[in-house]
DNA sequence: TTTTATTTGTCCGTATGTATA
DNA sequence: GTATACATACGGACAAATAAA
């Protein structure tokens, strides 16, 4: 009788996908810490009695996870942990991953301005066409790029908004320079797409991996909104966080 | 002077990206209406004066995005609506679905017991091996599945539990016969994922799409967790709104 | 049923600007 | 500063699938 029989198959569920779960746990747990390198594959068949392809399987199940990565001739390493982002009504870029003790890093890719496009402008309660400032910005945490996004403000409210986001650096002191002290977020739309060149180029990762797409508006206390935005997050770094 | 020159990137927001995001904004103004057909590639290229390569790369992106897709020697058409699938405190499949006037599915794939990983212990917070229910459950709408997930329940607090599912389909009906009458959303975690083979099979998607990667904790009014769960959604079906 | 036109998909190029090493 | 690689945009040709004549 073959090892693998479905007595070993807790119906339905696959034996790799089990060993990914318990390797997973094991990580988490922080049995293996991160940069460390994993037993060898044959070791870990060896431990859950198992053919070295269904470890293989389960390995990379965990690398498409983001938990771990490998590499040819040398072994599999645990990778760093993912940065939870939590959406709340105050969901700030800066508070977020400073938060977490990670060296903070915002850049303005580009700027510009055109004429709102109508899902720009119902976001922002603005008529179509109506000028809007468009900023690309990419954020990084440690030095490592997090996410990457596109930002639209009613341009007539915000004169020479890209120069002073430029000097104050993060969203906050910008619009408190425009007299804005406190704004929240109203909603938040998540979908996932796949990289394209740029964004795998700038986010430090291979076109075609999936991207977690993350669309949302901000709005003043008085409701009014201020900026929308639609940003996608590297999912092997992020992890969105929503609380009840 | 070609054409393709700075003064059409309107500082550093491709050509290619605009004419996705002007499609974009047409199809969700319902220029468009769902499974219409667009104009053909040369007519879309002619009204933007670009390249048809260029229209393509648009189209792709939209592709990407699951609001259209190509049909080769018909066209391109738009794609169905995604799903707005809430996350809040409560968070009920049928309700979602179903109050988007659609037909509901549930089906239980397999199930079986077996004893908690760490992961699952903790969310549960019950001992590391202590036996749990899981169950794998496609869920789908209008006949499109739309998640497929697994859920993890303590045993001793549910015998028989997957018996009940089958015969009551859903779970808050199956909860209800163990005479919980309320549960809510405690804590959701967010990710991607590629689809492997079987993920790809269960959604009717092809492998290597990207998914959205849901884990969750759902508890009783008191606090106590009563379920765990891990589900993958097919992105281009669904699409995860945060209210705050 | 066969032909023809249309439409998307896949190649081959060229030029240019930009980011990186 | 220089060289390399990459991304955008354009131009053309043809294959493959579809739909209509």
């Amino acid at each position: 009788m073959l090892k693998a029989s479905s007595d070993r198959t807790l119906k339905g569920v696959t034996l790799w996908r089990r060993i990914a779960d318990d390797v997973e746990q094991e990580i988490i747990a922080g049995v293996y810490t991160i940069g460390e390198r994993l037993p060898g594959e044959v070791e870990i068949a060896q431990r859950f009695d198992v053919n070295r392809h269904t470890v293989r399987r389960a390995l990379a199940e965990l690398a498409l996870r983001g938990l771990v990565h490998a590499e040819r001739g040398s072994g599999t390493f645990v990778a760093p942990r993912r940065i939870a982002y939590p959406i709340r009504r105050q969901t700030r870029f800066s508070e977020i991953v400073g938060g977490a003790g990670r060296e903070v890093g915002g850049r303005l890719i580009a700027d510009g301005e055109e004429p709102a496009s109508g899902a720009v402008a119902e976001r922002l309660r603005i008529a179509v066409g109506e000028l809007v400032v468009r900023l690309e910005i990419l954020r990084s945490a440690d030095g490592l790029p997090i996410c990457a996004g596109t930002t639209w403000l009613p341009a007539k409210r915000f004169p020479g908004l890209a120069q002073v986001y430029r000097s104050r650096r993060g969203m906050t002191a910008t619009l408190a320079h425009f007299g804005i002290r406190d704004y929240r977020r109203h909603s938040t739309r998540i979908s996932a797409t796949s990289a394209d060149a740029l964004d795998a180029q700038r986010l430090r990762t291979v076109p075609g991996r999936p991207l977690l797409l993350v669309d949302s508006v901000d709005v003043l206390p008085s409701g009014e909104p201020v900026l929308t935005s639609r940003t996608r997050f590297a999912p092997d770094r992020v992890e969105l966080v929503v609380e009840s």
